[in-house]
DNA sequence: CAGGCATATGCTCATTGCAGCATATACGGT
DNA sequence: ACCGTATATGCTGCAATGAGCATATGCCTG
């Protein structure tokens, strides 16, 4: 998960991941179009492969890169476990300090509340 | 999008997001749980902010973080436009090749996952 | 099998980013 | 006003990382 996020968040690979969005592309394909030079096209894919973001395929002399979509999948799956941060309509924060706001003593502070709102 | 990940991506600020998720939480609070530095959960929190992923309510001398779910939830949008990736059954990768590889030669599939080293 | 194309790797440099420590600022209670 | 608590900021050192350039490796074709 921290590795498909930190591959993500470099905003070439990022790019390069939008681009492989609409099929496999050459090396010198993406470098191409995205103004790279040939090396560093390499070593992004190099890191976007440990992530387990794309694939290679021989062919040829080329490689030709695929998406894999596991790994964003694991990410969606795990932002899913947000949902409830902007489906349900409760603001948790402003709930917190309206609780809070009529209790006098500020000395103790119970953070946990009903907090707990099912996973 | 690409702060998001940034933000993200790194293993701490990933565990303040966690740790907000149940509710928010005072920046010793966040220290003491994850066993981080006073002045280095203030610094991630700084960069939380920045991503707009947490938002700041100072209760007496404290300060409130808690998590907003819009970054994430752009997140959400941005991967549902890679649904089809494991959603839809065709891959990519083997349409193009089959469609391109009229060569007899069979592409032979070989997944030698270490480089040729170097001699 | 020599030569050329496509890709990968190595090296250096510059930048960034995080941790640690010290210190500044804000606020409340006495 | 003074002190203690809570948080933020500044500075330093160090490790990670991306870009650029040169070069090695792999594979196809004549």
């Amino acid at each position: 998960m921290l590795e498909t996020l930190a591959a993500l968040a470099e905003p070439n690979r990022f790019r390069i991941v939008e681009l492989l969005r609409d099929g496999p592309q050459s090396v010198n394909a993406i470098g191409a179009t995205l103004g790279l030079n040939q090396p560093q096209v390499s070593k992004h894919l190099r890191v976007l492969k440990a992530a387990a973001l794309v694939e290679v395929e021989p062919l040829a002399q080329q490689r030709l890169y695929a998406l894999r979509g596991e790994p964003l999948r694991e990410l969606q799956t795990w932002l899913d476990g947000y949902r409830e941060l902007w489906e349900e309509r409760f603001d948790q924060l402003d709930n917190l300090l309206t609780e809070m706001s009529q209790a006098p003593s500020p000395t103790s502070i119970r953070k946990d509340k009903r907090h707990a709102k099912r996973k």
